[in-house]
DNA sequence: GCCAACGTTGGC
DNA sequence: GCCAACGTTGGC
């Protein structure tokens, strides 16, 4: 068994890439592209792996809340719509030997069986020092075990489940 | 639609 | 390298 995974959330506003579009992507899978933040960034680059689990928060809707569970399968590499002058993420500063921006590849695992909303994550005591009840605007966010397998129980998933889920889309 | 929080830009 | 101006995010 695999002791260091990591867990972080991911934040998309659904009317531009939601949960049930990663779910319909092909193969379920989709490059986690068009971050432009430096912080975002360095998650992206040096620190998420395939395998590490991913909690999918919906943003700027009425009720946000988590929607599901994604899962890494491949790390950070060059966001090649930086490179691209039609894409809406087209950033002129970047060349192939100066990428300034990552993505990384992640999977659908599993949706939630009950959505667990923002507002009933500020309810529990012991997500208080989550990042995302916190300060933070920051699109992609690392989560503790611990609040990992809160949010999961809270949204009646079973953690050792999904963790098979991941490794075996780490395993290919 | 408002606005607080906060990241980025650019003049000095 | 400071900091004011400005832009963006995202909850409400």
């Amino acid at each position: 068994m695999r002791h260091d995974r990591k867990f972080w959330l991911f934040k998309s506003e659904p009317s531009c890439f939601s949960f049930e579009a990663l779910q319909r992507s092909p193969g379920g899978c989709a490059h986690w592209d068009g971050v432009r933040n430096y912080q975002a960034r360095n998650y992206l680059r040096d620190d998420i792996q395939p395998g590490d689990g991913v909690l999918f928060y919906h943003s700027s809707i009425r009720q946000p809340h988590v929607a599901g569970i994604a899962g890494v399968v491949k790390g950070g590499y060059p966001d090649w719509t930086a490179l691209d002058p039609g894409s809406e993420h087209h950033d002129p500063r970047c060349s192939v030997d100066n990428p300034v921006w990552y993505m990384v590849d992640v999977c659908f695992v599993a949706p939630f069986p009950v959505k667990v909303t923002l507002e009933e994550m500020r309810g529990q005591t012991s997500l208080k020092g989550m990042q995302l009840l916190r300060k933070s605007r920051l699109s992609i966010q690392p989560v503790t075990r611990e609040e990992w397998k809160t949010i999961l129980q809270m949204g009646s998933l079973a953690a050792s489940v999904v963790e098979l889920m991941l490794d075996s889309l780490k395993e290919g």
